[in-house]
DNA sequence: CTGAAAGCGCTTACAG
DNA sequence: CTGAAAGCGCTTACAG
């Protein structure tokens, strides 16, 4: 009979008549050949009767681990990371783990570091789309990197982005465009590099090709304005890749605003393929990135290294997904 | 000097030559008048040099509290929750409490509950939008319920999505409309029953007011086939009111898909302003509900909850933001 | 097959 | 102004 608030293995203990161990062994499961079956019996129905439930903090105290993963991403404000944050708990919730989301620095700002919060109490980070560098010098805890360099000394689990990158321009190429605009993510981080280093270098392949760049936030109105100053040149690009479907939402949107058909006068790709992408119209050819995977992928990475093992890198194929939003070239 | 792993606040009363419960007052803030400045100063020193960082989840044991509270929305695949999550954390934080996201049923699956999963350590719990009762009976922790049924046992915040709704009636009642379709979401919550019973009686108020009405998930494909359903009617709406942005857009690729122009031929009107309402085109005509202070609001009344007070229910006006997806009647 | 004891790291009365 | 001690609730060697 618990005095006040909430029961107590003690409890448990008192109300079966055994003791706190013969409680604890049972209830986690490791009662066979050590435990009789009626002992067994009479714990685990004092234990329903009562309502109790392990006291987690005592049992992280005592174990030393909290069987719980911080998940730092860059904003919740993109259905990118809520996706990555789905399929990490999945597996985590496979393992008995939780998954604790940190957007950093978006919410909690540059000042604040992860590892300082209040709900600290973790065994191993997985940190999502970070800037370069950004957590090095913090906490030593077991890491896997998500969708980042992977010159770093934490194994990663990334995208095929430059494969991505290639099927678009690839799907450029034959649709006839060679002045080629790239709407770049004005973001510092590894994918956004890969993707502008692999578009340069495909149009630079192409005979004829010329790519012009400009860059943006990622976010509508500011990637309309991008996008315009490059439909406002004189040497006028026929295709705008795209490095996210919001930044090509705005750029149809550029484009339409000048009296320009979307794909008609002007192609446009974005990256991701989020819901957006299927939302606008023209409906947007885009590389579909499986971010639901990448956290999933991720969190079995970082289990097996709290686990003592050593993960293997992992890249994760996009696909080119043409929908209505690209063409062939007008004729120039 | 740790012997391994992290120092605790004994290696630190050791570096410092002091006991381990000065290091706790000192590191607390609670040291003045009570330790020396000296004494003070070096307990920081060594906690400094070492890289102390108090063990949370001892803290946890001793204190009977966590200082981490559970937001329960039903998925992340969706800004609106991100939005809460991202307002909940701010005045958390202002706190110095956490906010663990648990999205539930759609990522746990309706057999976990909440409060069984591992990161339970919990001193309170913020839920939004469940449908209802499907919290009863589980943990009696102190609780405030968001975007739910002010009729429950805990204190709510809530949109005012009565007097929102009734903006969207007015406005397209001003346009001349008369014929009009709610497409509306088959989600089992207190919100969508509000506003489903607010249209139907604004549209009774209306001379020549007629309601027709279809639900359909909040996703595009199924809006734009339930949409697509009213706008076959022989007695063809004139204006499409939209429990979501994403229905919404759906509804808008109904629309075109049978040659008739948003807005000359039908008025669309979308719920929450999130992105997607800036984003398509024509841009959505639609109530702006403030989600990150529905989240801020709402750990504050937590907050409150936690140090005994009883927070007062809380309605948040939500504004009509009229856009380009409505417009006059069309004559019929 | 079961129990008594120790100890995880912290904070807080209490003693001096 | 500072320290020694107790105890939060758990799990795991150890003893019997």
């Amino acid at each position: 009979m618990p005095k006040s608030g909430r029961p107590t293995s003690k409890d448990v203990a008192q109300a079966a008549g055994v003791s706190q161990s013969t409680v604890s062994i049972v209830l986690a499961g490791k009662a066979a050949g050590r435990i009789s079956d009626g002992t067994a019996q009479a714990v685990r129905e004092a234990a329903d009767r009562l309502g109790y439930r392990p006291n987690l903090a005592a049992r992280s105290l005592r174990l030393g681990q909290t069987r719980t993963v911080l998940l730092v991403v860059p904003t919740l404000s993109s259905l990118f990371f809520g996706a990555v944050y789905t399929g990490a708990a999945r597996v985590a919730a496979e393992h008995g783990f939780g998954v604790v989301v940190y957007p950093w620095p978006d919410v909690a700002g540059p000042a604040e570091n992860p590892f300082a919060a209040a709900h600290e109490a973790i065994d191993g980070i997985l940190a999502s789309s970070m800037a370069v560098d950004v957590l090095d010098g913090l906490d030593p805890l077991p890491r896997v990197m998500l969708d980042s360099d992977p010159e770093g000394e934490a194994p990663t689990v990334n995208f095929d982005v430059a494969e991505g990158m290639r099927a678009v321009a690839g799907h450029l190429a034959a649709l006839g465009h060679r002045r080629i605009g790239h709407v770049a993510a004005a973001v510092d981080a590894w994918t956004f590099r890969a993707r502008a280093e692999v578009l340069s270098a495909a149009v630079r392949d192409l005979p004829g090709g010329e790519l012009l760049r400009d860059h943006t936030e990622i976010e509508i109105s500011a990637a309309r304005t991008a996008a315009g100053r490059l439909l406002d040149r004189p040497d006028r690009p026929t295709a705008l890749v795209c490095d996210d479907d919001l930044i090509a939402a705005g750029a149809c949107k550029a484009a339409r605003g000048r009296g320009l058909d979307v794909p008609a006068d002007v192609s446009v790709t974005g990256f991701d393929d989020m819901l957006i992408a299927a939302a606008v119209e023209p409906e947007l050819t885009t590389v579909r990135l499986p971010a639901e995977e990448l956290g999933a992928r991720g969190m079995a990475a970082l289990l097996e290294l709290l686990d003592g093992r050593r993960p293997g890198s992992v890249s994760l194929p996009g696909r080119l997904v043409i929908r209505a939003s690209t063409a062939a070239a007008p004729r120039g």
